[in-house]
DNA sequence: GTCTATAGTCCGATAGAC
DNA sequence: GTCTATCGGACTATAGAC
């Protein structure tokens, strides 16, 4: 994961070869694909931690809790977790945002966060389309959030930044 | 466009190549390539003329109308010029839920809806994060709407799930 | 670890429309 | 004369089969 994203950053996405990749961390091609599905996949390992963040503070909430304020604390959670590796992060960030490919299966992942919310909310009796909404609004301001730190320079929280985006569609919402 | 659809309803994009589109639409594989950037941007060609009509409509808005109001009349009336479309919609959308790499780029395409709705509610003086907000939310109804017009046999116009789904937003909001 | 299919790029040639 | 469409061959990297 190193390898890959040190590569990435120096010679962009489209400029790297899995061989190149596989030769820098020591092991052979076929044993890259063994861990990994395929070229992107190597920037996007962690994500199905960020899932169990969300779903379990989703289903450990109050029980008549209100769905969205549920699902935008359990978003707000799940950004203090990146707090910890802003460094890598921010890099990260970088290397995505130039590259289509890994803006794709970006999106893939975030589509993934949304349904298991969604399914998290449903569980807990929220009907659709209120579930898949209040869902996709939990994912945008985590987006949102997410993109603000990185642009700022990670000075403030990150949970701020996603708090201070669903504060807003709140707002927005009630004029 | 037709051969390719086609093609991945009978076999499964895997289990199509290009050179079976290329040879069924009665041209190379290299003249497939020149119109169509990859095997999957065959399935995405009129998702510009949507990103036209939802940016148009925020940009002929009235000049203080309430920025959710906008947008969420924008995804309706953009999501009404899919109803004369609803069979090839509807072969289009069994497809791409049945293949993880058309789901990618169908979320990049999103995406970039959002972006240029995002874009337009800026020019309109609206601030981050409350642009970027309010463009998740009216993107999200659109797809969380077009997805229910489709489970439904759509038996009743995409537009009319689509406010569905907004109403649904903004009545959580407000709990 | 070996082998192979296929997606996708780069080079260039040709030909009709206006 | 320029624009745009087709086509061909050779090539590389990704990714899957075994």
């Amino acid at each position: 994961m190193r390898a890959a994203l040190d590569l990435y950053s120096e010679r962009g996405f489209d400029g790297t070869t899995t061989a190149e990749i596989a030769a820098r961390a020591g092991v052979t091609e076929r044993t890259y694909f063994r861990h990994f599905a395929d070229k992107r996949e190597v920037l996007f390992d962690g994500s199905h931690l960020l899932e169990e963040v969300l779903v379990g503070a989703i289903e450990d909430a109050p029980e008549n809790a209100a769905p969205l304020g549920v699902v935008d604390a359990g978003v707000a959670t799940m950004a203090a977790v990146l707090e910890d590796r802003r460094e890598f992060a921010g890099r990260r960030a970088v290397v995505v945002d130039a590259t289509p490919h890994l803006q794709e299966r970006e999106l893939l992942k975030l589509a993934s966060l949304r349904d298991a919310a969604a399914g998290a909310l449903r569980r807990r009796g929220v009907a659709e389309p209120a579930a898949s909404m209040v869902a996709e609004a939990g994912v945008a301001a985590f987006r949102v959030g997410f993109e603000a730190w990185i642009a700022t320079g990670q000075d403030r929280p990150v949970a701020d930044h996603v708090r201070e985006a669903s504060a807003a569609l709140r707002e927005q919402a009630a004029r």
